[in-house]
DNA sequence: GATTTATAATTGCAAATGCATATTATTTTG
DNA sequence: CAAAATAATATGCATTTGCAATTATAAATC
């Protein structure tokens, strides 16, 4: 009678619980894992420059996207915003980054990152790119890019923003 | 999806940086970008229940692997062993874990998942489950497959322990 | 156009985190 | 088998974090 007429990808399954997926079937499981070491080794390498985890995706952000406000920095970089707003403080006395008032809205400060902030971001570049490359080693080129094709459109379901 | 022309798999590129490729082509920053609102969407219902995150991904383990060491409960739930020693802690007082010394080395304190802590969790569950499917909305079973079958590829390449 | 509401960024503060170290138990080695 | 090296867990402590409240500005509403 309450047959579940279920559009098949969508919610078929009356309710799963995790051990009958499996810890290794269920995908935040493997990327909580898979991030977790991938920020682990790379946090090793950032002590040495002086980095943290805020201040080195910050740069990172800004090293694609330049003159951000804070708070879509904060969004970009997936740092909490009190968070980001210390990390910047350091960073700009550092002189890694430049704070920039905006012009046309007094409240928003804008951030862009300096040529020592690209230098400080390119002695770390080749640790992530190692990092990266292990990640992804033995896996062809054809499902890296499925991969990330899927990990595209699981942001745009998920996300709060519109970037 | 376009004949690559390249048939290497492994190092080919000379050092591409990061603004060449592209945020969003950056499979860990999609993958951080990701895992950070999952985990910042269930931190809201964790604290009702009194969680942290910490002690929901112990718990969620043991919900699936049941009398873990502490130090392999700590590489399975990605969290610190000194975290987690402590989360354990206020876990095992709220009784929602049991500690055992492990017959066979006195230096082991296993942990053991009390009903109480499988009622938290089933509490927390659903949520668990709304962010999941929200995740995967309109992403075929198939091409979710590919996805956790890419996953399980870069954790075994990345991961630092036999599990 | 004054008042309410919303947004950007900073900051105070308590709690959480992670590193280094301590403690206890086990394994290895000479 | 004593001594040294290794392993599992706990803990001290300085730092980091995140929430809530604050300040300052802008937008909306009446």
């Amino acid at each position: 009678m309450n047959e579940a007429k279920a559009p098949e990808t969508e919610k078929a399954e009356p309710f799963q619980r995790l051990g009958e997926i499996g810890l290794s079937n269920f995908a935040p499981y493997l990327m909580n894992r898979i991030m977790g070491r991938y920020n682990a080794d790379l946090r090793q390498e950032m002590t040495g420059l002086g980095l943290t985890t805020p201040k080195m995706r910050a740069l990172a952000v800004l090293s694609v996207i330049d003159d951000l406000p804070i708070s879509d920095l904060a969004v970009y970089a997936v740092v909490e915003q009190s968070t980001l707003s210390r990390a910047l403080e350091q960073l700009a006395s550092d002189g890694l980054v430049r704070r920039d008032p905006d012009p046309n809205d007094s409240r928003v400060t804008r951030i862009g990152i300096t040529e020592t902030g690209r230098a400080a971001l390119d002695q770390l570049w080749p640790s992530m790119a190692r990092v990266y490359a292990q990640m992804f080693k033995g896996i062809p080129a054809e499902e890296r890019q499925a991969f990330v094709t899927t990990l595209q459109k699981m942001l745009k379901n998920i996300r709060k923003h519109d970037f």
